[in-house]
RNA sequence: GGGGCACUAGCUCAGGUGGUUAGAGCGCACCCCUGAUAAGGGUGAGGUCGCUAGUUCGAGUCUAGCGUGCCCCA
């Protein structure tokens, strides 16, 4: 026996009984330790101190069904979880959390207590992630994750960093970068990315004064009068006209002559002479601030750069090499001067006496009022642009900052990088060459360092003295240069025994670690900064391991990944520090690496297409989703509106669609199965019918579950869950709909018999194979459902995710079933389509449909579901016309497919040929000559039956209609006869109901005494042991006096009572 | 300013290698079925496939330009 299944069912309860039932059978530990070849996966790993939401369930679930298919496929798939722990973020909730900001007010707090909490918070939401990755069904080992912060990890990202500076991949530079002035650090590329907003900024123009031009200045342009103090040179664009106009006050500007009259408008001017910018280039000018001069070169000259931009302003632009990247490298090129009038804290320092003190940019105003006020300004506008500012605060602005910094010189390598990423498969293909490649193609030296404090410190030692540098990968490397470099930490721990050792690779102990060489003056001491946590985490394929200080084997084992999956933005990001650093340090390994199939998905948003943001609330948690509708609901909707690289609408109501969609109809076919499997008594065990001894109707859906085993399988190899989705959900709907509806009778038929044991054998074999089909898609309910049909049968394995894909299996292939069955199908809907527009309901049967087809083929085929049509259609036969044109007008059409490459720009004249001909007559010819003739312009053509499509359309004046080209024809007379059958098939219904209505068991017995007069009487006393046979009724009699129900039929009355 | 992606039915989305009747779900209209039943199913209406050119015998699909939106970068 089967557990009995209701077909009500709560998915959320059954979840919840599943995930107890994995645990204790430690399915997830049984699973991962099975053999098999390794199929590779590297999890991308989330930081823990935020609230998951529903893009990390996506990324989730997308991980989840590959790695549940390929363990099922045999492969052995580790599935080690991680953690990201450093970085900014890190930093700036813990001080949120303290209420302090900025890097003084972390070196006040102390570093040693700040790294301290940096731990602590690290983990704040650890209990929301595991419960959400439980709940969704993700299996991932976190009691085994790597942990970027961890002692053995650092390590390894040393080891990095250390191979790289051996191979001069690693430097210092001075840049001008994205600075965050009240943090105190540079921010990478894609920190500045995510921190743009729209601005109101100054736009100024500005006299400079020209040495030996009395009265004649240089109008100049900037965006940023906070750098004017720091004025370095003039740029021109060296081909470009300027002018030099007088002005109603007498005095003169120069200026880029296409820009003049935008610039002076309706003013008196006069344009007194014009020379191209290179006619200025070296001209010397007086700045409008004198706090202090450049140094290490000449200044206050004008030069040319190509990056001036006739567009807008004056053509002439201002240059502060110290803020912005443009002027540093034109400046050093003319190798001129550098000026450097802020502070790292943002302010102005002592000597720019004037507004010491202040926040640059905040300054604006005030420098503005006083060039103003000394009569240097000449105009001044207001631009609104995208500006960044700080990511973490967005209140802080970000500036142009030269400052020195550490870089890896990925520019040397790139073509190897690229070369790797060529041969990585990236799903949607796009990213290859589009996102990714491009992002490659713009490549720039990766600014590593931060002037911040949790995160791995570089491991690089400068002598105080000689400046001459070392990079080290390891505590023993340090200790093999001075083995007491850690007695402070040893001092700490002792102090205090909670710390941990991790922290030993950390700020600020780190810090205190120096050293010396024998023979050589000075002392190893190490440079203040700490890395970008992307380096980290681009790491992981060695430094989860430890490796290469520990765990050789395994890293080789696991190198490099087969899959990896996460969303779009981790193009900059993971995707981009993983393959980088796999190329510069694994430069001999066989392409690609680390990863070999990267699937990117999109965003996801809400119904309006906004993302999703904790501030609108426009996103139910997904966790009380899946407490509402259930996890596989969650899931299935995701892999079903989910394309990789897209965004995706997904709201709550896509999760509901697609509980009902799919869960609820696999649900109702086990249900049904289940319940008459009980009825019968038949179990797995039975003897189960050959597939030669099965009806066509039974290969037909084992014909249709094969193709579509093959299929999910073609897409789960291809990565594209939603295709595969695609055909499940094509085949459950045949399931339901055609084999469950075709086969109803055959498994309430009374008795034993080969059909009834083929039916239940065949239907059996499809839940079994659907479930192993569905079960990476689906864990919970797949797994509910193998417990009940195979588990209690066969208690070897305890869980679907144990067992065996579905394979495909040739013996069950028939295209020419499929094929008919199609056909078969398509006729059932042409009829349908007839009782409905002549109103003639399904449940009055009528004398006959006639089908016309094409050829004796399709003949052949209907013949084969003949009944199934019948029964459909509810007529009492189905017929063949030998004079189809009585019925039908006949249409031949060009197949396009197979006649084009073959008859090429004669293909309209084709077209036309057949359109104009007599559509019966050359069908006539085809059927006669196995061919037909066709007088084209360019001379005679035959065309073979599988050269023309022919289509068949209903003539008027039958009830009749046409579908793909095939048509049926009704006969609507209702004859007497008919009219009975009619009634005996209400008569039938309204007891079934009182049936149901009682809540009587599947099997039980009834008798019935009924009275009616007339037609209905005579129909029932003619046909009443059909009824009888129906509704399982022992007795069916006519009857006097009282009886306890009635029923109206067709305006007719039926009295009768039902007896159990 | 540069790059990428998208634009298909009222809504949400599918549509290998170009092939001539462009699909699904939801919604809507009409209807059916009734022991899979607090479900299920059928039929229909609804589309100049963003616009304009081009390549081709043939373009939703390929090319170019334009428009709109989103993402990334500057």
């Amino acid at each position: 026996m089967f557990d009995p299944v209701s077909p009500q069912v709560a998915f959320p309860e059954l979840d919840q009984a599943m995930l107890e039932l994995w645990e204790r059978e430690r399915v997830f530990e049984r699973v991962t330790e099975r053999e098999g070849p390794p199929f590779v996966f590297y999890e991308g790993p989330p930081t823990a101190n935020g609230m998951p939401h529903a893009g990390h369930v996506l990324t989730r679930v997308m991980k989840d069904v590959f790695l549940r298919y390929r363990s099922m496929c045999g492969y052995q798939v580790p599935r080690r979880a991680g953690w990201d722990t450093h970085g900014l973020p890190v930093e700036v909730e813990v001080e949120k959390e303290l209420g302090i900001s900025g890097r003084s007010a972390i070196a006040e707090y102390g570093v040693e207590a700040f790294s301290k909490k940096c731990i602590d918070s690290v983990f704040r939401y650890i209990g929301e992630w595991r419960r959400m990755t439980r709940r969704i069904g993700f299996w991932v080992d976190l009691d085994d994750a790597y942990v970027t912060f961890h002692k053995r990890y650092v390590e390894s990202v040393w080891w990095a960093l250390a191979r790289l500076f051996e191979e001069g991949l690693l430097y210092q530079d001075y840049k001008v970068l994205w600075w965050w002035a009240q943090g105190g650090t540079a921010l990478s590329s894609g920190e500045v990315g995510q921190g743009y907003k729209e601005v109101d900024d100054p736009s100024v123009m500005v006299r400079f004064p020209i040495r030996g031009l009395e009265g004649t200045s240089f109008l100049a342009w900037t965006t940023t009068p906070w750098t004017l103090p720091s004025n370095v040179a003039l740029a021109v664009k060296a081909d470009a006209a300027y002018a030099t106009v007088a002005l109603e006050d007498g005095t003169r500007v120069v200026l880029a002559e296409a820009l003049v009259s935008k610039v002076l408008g309706d003013a008196a001017h006069e344009v007194v002479e014009t020379k191209p910018g290179t006619g200025w280039v070296g001209a010397e000018y007086t700045p409008p601030f004198d706090y202090a001069a450049p140094t290490g070169g000449p200044a206050h000259r004008v030069i040319a750069a190509d990056f001036v931009e006739l567009s807008s302003g004056t053509g002439m632009v201002h240059l502060a090499p110290a803020f912005g990247e443009d002027d540093f490298r034109a400046c050093k090129a003319e190798g001129l001067g550098f000026l450097q009038l802020v502070q790292p804290d943002g302010t102005f320092p002592p000597e720019v006496t004037d507004f010491a003190g202040r926040f640059c940019k905040d300054a604006d105003r005030d420098i503005i009022r006083n060039l103003r006020a000394r009569g240097v300004l000449f105009k001044e506008e207001v631009y609104r642009h995208e500006y960044p500012f700080s990511w973490r605060r967005m209140d802080d602005p970000l500036i142009q900052y030269a400052r020195t910094s550490w870089f890896i010189r990925t520019t040397r390598e790139i073509d190897r990088v690229k070369a790797n990423n060529q041969t990585v498969h990236w799903e949607p293909a796009h990213i290859k060459d589009g996102r990714f490649g491009q992002f490659l193609e713009g490549n720039v030296d990766w600014a590593i360092s931060r002037e911040r404090f949790w995160g791995t410190p570089l491991p690089i030692w400068i002598n105080d003295v000689t400046g001459a540098m070392e990079a080290v990968d390891s505590v023993a490397a340090i200790l093999a240069r001075n083995p007491s470099a850690f007695d402070h930490f040893a001092a700490a721990k002792a102090a205090d025994p909670t710390l941990s050792d991790d922290l030993m690779v950390h700020k600020p102990w780190i810090d205190e670690v120096t050293w010396t060489k024998p023979g050589e003056e000075g002392v190893y001491r190490r440079v203040p900064e700490v890395i970008d946590c992307w380096f980290d985490s681009g790491c992981m394929p060695f430094a989860q391991w430890g490796y290469p200080h520990d765990n050789r084997e395994r890293f080789e084992q696991t190198f490099p990944a087969d899959f990896i999956t996460e969303a779009v933005d981790q193009t900059r990001g993971w995707f981009y520090s993983l393959m980088t650093i796999s190329t510069l340090l694994f430069r001999d390994a066989e392409a690609p690496h680390p990863f070999r199939n990267c699937v990117v998905l999109g965003l996801l948003t809400d119904e309006q297409g906004r993302k999703y943001s904790k501030s609108l609330k426009n996103y139910t948690d997904p966790l009380v989703l899946m407490d509402q509708v259930g996890g596989d609901a969650v899931r299935w909707a995701l892999y079903a509106n989910t394309v990789p690289g897209q965004n995706t609408r997904f709201f709550d109501r896509t999760v509901r669609d697609a509980a009902r969609e799919f869960l609820l109809k696999v649900w109702n076919v086990y249900s049904f199965f289940t319940t008459y499997a009980n009825i019968d008594e038949w179990s797995p065990q039975a003897p189960r019918p050959a597939l030669s001894e099965r009806s066509d109707l039974d290969r037909w859906v084992l014909a249709e579950l094969d193709y579509t085993v093959r299929r999910v399988r073609a897409e789960l190899d291809d990565y594209t869950a939603h295709q595969a989705v695609k055909h499940i959900t094509a085949f459950v709907d045949s399931l339901s709909n055609w084999y469950v509806r075709r086969s109803r009778a055959r498994f309430w038929a009374e008795g034993d018999s080969t059909d009834k044991r083929a039916a239940f054998a065949t239907l059996y074999e499809v839940l079994v194979d659907l479930t192993k089909l569905v079960a990476p898609f689906v864990p919970f309910a797949s797994e509910a459902l193998y417990q009940n049909l195979v588990r209690r049968f066969d208690p070897e394995l305890p869980s679907v995710h144990l067992a065996a894909f579905p394979s495909p299996d040739d013996a069950r292939v028939d295209e020419a079933l499929r094929d008919a069955v199609t056909l078969a199908r398509q006729l059932v809907t042409a009829g349908s389509r007839v009782r409905n527009e002549k109103k003639l309901k399904v449940r009055q049967p009528l004398g006959e449909a006639v089908v016309v087809v094409a050829s004796d083929e399709e003949r052949a085929m209907v013949e084969r579901f003949a009944d199934a049509i019948r029964e459909e259609l509810n007529v009492l036969e189905l017929a063949f016309t030998s004079e189809p044109e009585r019925y039908v007008d006949f249409q031949l059409v060009p197949s396009f497919p197979k006649l084009g490459p073959r008859l090429g720009k004669d293909m309209p004249a084709c077209k036309k040929a057949l359109a104009s001909a007599d559509g019966s007559a050359l069908h006539a010819e085809m059927a006669r000559e196995g061919a037909i003739r066709l007088r084209l312009p360019s001379g005679e053509i035959a065309l073979g039956p599988e050269e023309v499509e022919v289509r068949l359309t209903a003539k008027e004046g039958f009830a009749a209609a046409s579908e793909a080209g095939r048509v049926v024809v009704l006969d609507t007379t209702v004859t007497d006869e008919l009219r009975a059958l009619g009634f005996v098939r209400e008569v039938t219904s309204r007891l079934q109901r009182v049936r149901k209505d009682r809540d009587l068991p599947y099997d039980a017995r009834v008798t019935v005494r009924w009275a009616a007069e007339g037609e209905l009487a005579d129909a029932l006393l003619a046909h009443g042991a059909a009824v009888a046979k129906e509704i399982l009724a022992t007795s069916f009699e006519q009857a006097e006096g009282a009886l306890e129900e009635e029923a109206t039929i067709e305006g007719m009355t039926l009295r009768f009572t039902v007896t159990h």
